[in-house]
DNA sequence: GATCCACGGGAATACACGGATG
DNA sequence: CATCCGTGTATTCCCGTGGATC
């Protein structure tokens, strides 16, 4: 019944973004300078979860990357062959840095030719190497900076002072949920982002699933109730589809309605991103891994989940690191820190940690890149 | 030699509660 | 009655160390 589970990934934009036309032509309408040989003004993209963001810029950035002469596609082999005044297009995914340091290498690596190191270099290297390639010449570039100021992300400043120090010539458009006004600088245009439309959200399920699951395997009126269900939020809506396509029995020719209920339970709400938790370090990963298969008696307290975390085979780090790594992950809103209700009388009462991102798909991703690769 | 980062190991701080104190 | 204190946990914060890379 499952084609191809990667197409139900939450955390994949595969194809065309649909339903979003024109926000597309305002997203254009703030790049169209970079296309008449100037510098288009720093833009902020931003609206809810789930609401397509990501799927968009992508989409959009990867278009216009493969359309520069310099990226040695075959798309402009005739017309122009190298035309050092185009502007170049790159993407950065903030969710793949951890540091301060990661972001601004990262920015730098993608708007560079050659790779950047990820160690042994100080942050003024990596200001060098803007400044000598965006330097005297009239080089231009703009890069799209994605998940920026999620929790254990970094403000725009981080990005604003990084290239505003180094050249005129490169300009920002960052991703984000935060409302324009509670960022700690000003982007010179918005772009915003409102969440799915109910019928909209149906569209975007059913293209899905088509890619991925054998047809009626999931019957229309399964779609609209998902939809339904994730009000609006497309990142939850597929989670709850890929969660009932994993529990379905593997010899099952359609998904049941019990595979969509256990696939609406899988998914918290709200729910952090699962893109998110598989971007986090390996070793968060890890504990991550064994704390959904935990019975309720480990999980009791803090300290029993690190304790038994830490036993596992899978998870090379003492029982304290562990207790920390939960704390830290609670602060990231991965984890979701429930006070128990008071119980001994003594000493300050423990707090459960539940899981805040969708297991059955995390657990699934998890497993099938630890056995498959890639 | 410089630089970044993950770990580990506490120290410091916060909280809950019952009992003592003024 | 309002506070303070002591005890026992929970939670947060900080920094040194060692590996890896340039």
């Amino acid at each position: 019944m499952v084609r191809d589970y990667d197409a139900l990934n939450p955390a994949a934009h595969p194809g065309e973004p649909s339903g979003r036309g024109s926000t597309l032509e305002r997203l254009l309408d703030c790049l169209q300078p970079a296309f008449e040989g100037g510098v288009p003004p720093t833009a902020y993209v931003w609206g809810p979860k789930g609401a397509g963001k990501s799927a968009l810029v992508t989409a959009l950035f990867d278009g216009l990357a493969r359309a520069d002469p310099r990226s040695g596609s075959s798309v402009h082999t005739t017309t122009r062959v190298d035309d050092p005044t185009a502007a170049a297009f790159a993407y950065v995914d903030a969710r793949r840095t951890n540091s301060e340091f990661g972001l601004r290498r990262a920015v730098a690596d993608a708007l560079t030719d050659d790779p950047v190191p990820k160690q042994g270099v100080g942050g003024s290297h990596l200001r060098t190497t803007l400044e000598e390639r965006f330097g005297g010449a009239d080089r231009r570039a703009v890069v799209a900076v994605d998940h920026l100021c999620e929790p254990g992300s970094y403000p725009l400043a981080t990005l604003d002072e990084f290239l505003d120090g180094v050249s005129d010539s490169v300009s920002w458009l960052a991703v984000g949920r935060p409302a324009p006004d509670a960022l700690d600088r000003s982007p010179a245009r918005t772009v915003r982002l409102t969440p799915y439309r109910p019928y909209v959200l149906v569209d975007v399920l059913t293209s899905r699933v088509s890619l991925g699951l054998d047809r009626h395997a999931l019957a229309h009126d399964q779609l609209r109730r998902i939809a339904e269900w994730a009000d609006g939020d497309a990142h939850d809506a597929l989670a709850v589809a890929f969660g009932a396509a994993t529990t379905a029995a593997a010899d099952a020719e359609r998904v049941a309605p019990s595979d969509v209920e256990i696939g609406m339970e899988s998914v918290p709400r709200p729910s952090t991103a699962v893109g998110r938790v598989l971007s986090l370090p390996e070793s968060r990963q890890r504990v991550l891994r064994r704390l959904i298969d935990l019975d309720a008696e480990d999980r009791r307290s803090v300290q029993s989940t690190a304790d038994a975390v830490a036993r596992s085979q899978s998870v090379d780090l003492s029982a304290a690191t562990v207790q920390r790594v939960l704390y830290e992950l609670a602060e990231a809103e991965v984890v979701r820190r429930v006070t128990d209700a008071r119980t001994d009388g003594l000493g300050r009462p423990p707090s459960r940690v539940e899981p805040r991102f969708p297991t059955l798909v995390f657990r699934r991703l998890f497993d099938a890149r630890r056995n498959g690769g890639a």
